[in-house]
DNA sequence: TATGAATGAGTCTTCATTCAT
DNA sequence: AATGAATGAAGACTCATTCAT
């Protein structure tokens, strides 16, 4: 085999871990690294070569979550049409990736002020729509981009719990957050 | 002093030490008992007397937080007058409980089923009040009260985060969750 | 009240715990001094004040049960009679204090050299009374009353756990030591 | 190394940690995981992987004694030949089990109701030896199996602690407690 | 004197990490 | 490269003892 496909192999093997240990931390934060890999069927040992010691999972995790969002971004076309649509396709296109976002989130409140680069280029582009649909007279001037953008995750990680509990249906889990996001609870005049 | 007077410090100590303990919990929620006894100014020991274990000091901080919440609630008066008014004073008294609570929704995964009796309580008055302003005409029946409910958490969650982390201004804290949570981010026609 | 008072009081008051200790430690060889304090029903901090210690407390108790095993011979009265009836009495009374010594040699295992002088003039004066039975040419002489003490001390411990533990009835015990220790297992002949 | 190699290591390890523990605790019950990790030439957390706590290892040592008093029974060939002739081929290998046995007996006051399967099974062995000796006629039948087997082991239990405390030659240490334990203390007249 | 409160010292246990095969 | 074994570090918890009232 080549040394290519070698690296291949690894890098498919780590992908198939960091998925792992992204879906039991996301639903258990304090996950050991011992159930982390039994989750991906290796050894601790062996979680241990391919990631240097939880930092690093966890930094992993944080690449892996920005690359996510980052694709959600992309397939989302945040540049394109109308303000309000957009938004629409960003959360349904986030949806699957709010636990793991959550998770990181909570997690580095350590690291608090190193705040990776990558995630505010991220978080960037959601104000950006935010502020294009301030501009385009589609969206109130009276809330910050940065306010709804933080409110447009809050009420994703919300919505995901809901989802989780049982309290709301997945299907129409996009709509509830996109109505409420954009239109609020009061009962508007003309509809 | 008297007897009465040793209980009633008692009890006081007991109080300081679980506000301490809610404090920093509510920073990191990973605070090891030892630190939580230091931010106390008691020893471990001291800390293990006045709560069993680590679950027992969890467990006294959810009723802390129910209690807390449930006094906000009452002093939200959310039975009286215009819905929209008594949501905005519900998310003003509320605010200040939001970091424990978020602690103790992440802590609590683990006991996920016997979701405390207190709490379900507390949350059936909140959808009520969502349900009265549907009732009334005011909010919008397409939304159920229990997503506006967990919408409501949701965004006092982030609101929190936003001004811990310096992007929206404590003062406007109230204002802008109420706003987006009865208005929405989309413009409106006549205003 | 007497300064003479004071003390009788203190005195009985220091051997009601006693007791309870040896009654406890006796049935849990590993109770701890809350659990003492609590069978006594005095608080922690009296019990220390009663007995400077953990180790004070034993010492205590290992004079108690010189005291209690001292007063069985001198109701057996050993230098009386037939040298195998003395055995029996000796057996009949000491058999209440078999806990409370079973307890002394386990837990003294730690301060092994420094056996008690009480003790010593105690198992002395058994040994003694085998000593007499085999001058009387009652006893067999090639078992020396070291061992024949020995055997006595475990066949009463066993004893009392085979009472304990409802394998032999309690006014079986004096009669089922007596006939072994003095008649063994082998059918005899003569009798 | 082959694959069945290292199996074979691992399982002589465990058993040689447990030989350790059991020569240690036999001298002092108390003593810590530290000092048994540290008797055994091992790390305390490499003590907690081989047996998961001390109730655990005490367990483990539940069966070691087991197998041990078990083996034993199998050498001292209970069912062949004389029956007194077989208490003493009993004693004899019993005898350097009885600090083990002895250790676990005081240790389990607490799981008493839930006495070992595998311990009723040794032990009915033991008194059916004392049942046939009596059916043979060799033993008097105004002791009950039931006791003669607790008297033998507390003979073994109390010789053992004549020898370590050298009040009894070890090598004499068979012949006395069978000699006691068979003919008792008495003066016989044929002889 | 008696006791509720406080604590230092120690034990058990778990975890992330390294080692040796 | 993968893994069973080993371990240092750290956390939870308990206990005997002391303090302050």
């Amino acid at each position: 085999m080549s040394h290519a496909g070698y690296r291949r192999l690894m890098s498919l093997d780590r992908e198939r871990v960091l998925k792992e240990a992204a879906a039991l931390l996301t639903r258990r934060a304090t996950a050991s690294m011992d159930e982390i890999a039994r989750a991906a069927g290796i050894s601790r040992a062996t979680l241990h070569r391919h990631f240097a010691g939880r930092d690093a999972l966890v930094r992993a995790l944080e690449q892996l979550g920005i690359e996510r969002f980052g694709r959600a971004l992309d397939e989302a076309r945040l540049e394109e049409g109308d303000a309000a649509d957009a938004v629409r396709r960003l959360i349904d296109r986030a949806e699957p990736v709010a636990g793991l976002l959550s998770f990181l989130y909570t997690e580095n409140q350590l690291f608090e002020d190193e705040m990776d680069e990558g995630w505010n280029r991220l978080d960037a582009r959601v104000q950006a729509l935010f502020l294009r649909g301030q501009e385009e007279g589609a969206f109130r001037v009276d809330l910050s981009p940065a306010w709804l953008t933080d409110a447009l995750y809050g009420l994703i990680a919300s919505g995901a719990w809901a989802v989780h509990d049982g309290r709301v249906a997945a299907k129409d889990l996009t709509r509830m957050i996109a109505e409420l996001l954009l239109g609020g609870a009061r009962r508007r005049a003309e509809r």
